[in-house]
DNA sequence: GAATTAAGGATACATCATATCCGCAAATTG
DNA sequence: CAATTTGCGGATATGATGTATCCTTAATTC
């Protein structure tokens, strides 16, 4: 049970758009640049971020991505299940249904009691990842990474925003 | 982010075990049968829970798989890693290390703080499954399962058990 | 009109889940 | 002892999916 690469992805960058001044945009080739990524690849992870409403986009020369709310009405599942899907990690195939005991046309009431102990935990890995903001993320980040590194990454930033 | 379907046979798998008298195995022949499973495949579960140490084994005829453990000292955590794997499911390659602002040389002394609210996150699913017992999901399952599917389930599961 | 950008389709490749088959060693049965 | 049954591990095949690249189109800027 891997998640995508491209999670990773998509939160740094949204961790970056979530520092440009309003009205500017940032483009795929900026980002993929600023973290050494793949920009043809990267594209598709800021374009499931688009699909999910979480970023504006704007064509042509000084285009790009900018966020689409403030940074605190974003949260990491927001951006995770853009990314990853909003499927359940444990899926129920009724494995019981096939037991040659089992009357025919029997029909459980309630989903399956393993399905449902899954199901828990999965709402709470949710829970964990609804309840911090991007804005908590770039808190944490100005906060931790060096003040100098911070101020020149946004500057280089600022240079290639549209 | 999906988890195999091995990990829904193991845990079903568990549960009938956890229901063999004393003493008693139960063949990967059996368990298959009994849950519609393609026999050699399940029997790569199977192994999984044997090198985890959660359920014994014997040869021969008559031989088969028994819990190692008493059902209320194995959870669902036990099962899910001994056939998932233990990683976690969001592994940080430090994008943020391509960074081109940054000086040469510099080296981060806390993990990304992305990756420290992901790993949250999966510590947060992973004491949701750790809290649940497979004797809890037996006595649910008990009381779920109409009695006379439970009680002929089991006999059926006593004329093949060594 | 030329350059730049996001969007999306087509394609290639690697990895991994799924599945099957085989041979081996151990245990049981007769 | 001989035949059978079983768990175990290795080898292999296949399909789905993550990763990655390329190309075309439409919109925007200068």
């Amino acid at each position: 049970m891997i998640l995508k690469s491209q999670v990773e992805w998509a939160l740094h960058c949204c961790a970056i758009l979530a520092g440009l001044p309003e009205g500017r945009y940032l483009s795929t080739k900026a980002l993929a640049e600023l973290h050494g990524l793949p920009k043809e690849y990267l594209s598709k992870a800021l374009q499931s971020l688009s699909q999910a409403s979480l970023v504006d986009t704007t064509l042509g020369p000084s285009g790009g991505y900018r966020l689409a709310k403030p940074s605190s009405e974003i949260n990491f599942l927001d951006i995770v299940e853009a990314v990853e899907g909003k499927a359940r990690s444990f899926t129920c195939t009724n494995i019981r249904d096939n037991n040659p005991c089992r009357p025919a046309g029997y029909c459980d009431s309630k989903p399956c009691a393993v399905a449902r102990v899954m199901w828990e935990a999965d709402e709470a890995w949710r829970n964990t990842l609804r309840r911090v903001r991007l804005s908590d993320l770039v808190g944490t980040l100005s906060e931790e990474v060096p003040a100098e590194l911070w101020q020149s990454t946004f500057e280089w930033v600022l240079k290639r925003a549209g």
